[in-house]
DNA sequence: CAATTATGTAATTATATGCTTATATAATTG
DNA sequence: CAATTATATAAGCATATAATTACATAATTG
């Protein structure tokens, strides 16, 4: 259980709308930063600067590989935000998208 | 399921944490406008404008009953919402308070 | 019905937020 | 190692948000 103030910084996390489509598409799988740009048509600096944000408050982590840094959920001990989290509607087809582009990063 | 919009504004409400403390009372029990300021000890329009956001996103609902007006948690037939709040610390403590208080508004 | 009590609303202000542009850093590749 | 690719960061700007102050409305009470 965590404090009001925790959980605050958390939904204000939740609050935004590309935060919110990031973190279900990472409930998919692991992604770089050049997917998400791709799948969500934003820029580059905007998206890093949401999973900064996310990282900060424990949502996300980053592993970078090679030119690649990748960002994947960190909830695993987080019950009360995966609860929230499996309520988000599905974005496979937005994965299943990227899967069929040429990749756009490399 | 709601829609990520959707879901982004109610996290925007939940993100605040005047809103939050707010609900978690509510959970407890309907309080008055008067109540909530003197639990929160905060200003009235301060209050006021946070219950009238919540109302609007459909998180609470209001009812006159002469000079008062009470709000209440309209969360029943939102699971979603009512699993978050399950989350919340209890704000027990602050409603005996409450109830050991000379009745300020009035 | 005038005064009081409870609440709502509008205007203002200060701060926070998200995006863009420009630039920096880091790894890769030819 | 120079050029390219992937990502991060900083500065600036426009909008959003929360609180205060002042005022409006509504019900109650003497």
């Amino acid at each position: 259980m965590d404090t009001l103030d925790t959980m605050a910084e958390t939904f204000k996390l939740l609050s935004d709308k590309t935060r919110l489509t990031i973190l279900s598409l990472l409930k998919e799988r692991e992604l770089c930063v050049c997917n998400i740009v791709d799948m969500l048509q934003m820029s580059q600096p905007s998206i890093s600067q949401h999973l900064r944000k996310m990282k900060a408050g424990g949502l996300v982590s980053e592993s970078r590989r090679g030119k690649w840094t990748y960002y994947a959920l960190t909830i695993d001990d987080k019950p009360f935000v995966n609860e929230i989290l499996s309520h988000i509607p599905s974005q496979s087809s937005k994965i299943e998208w990227l899967d069929n582009q040429e990749s756009v990063c490399d």
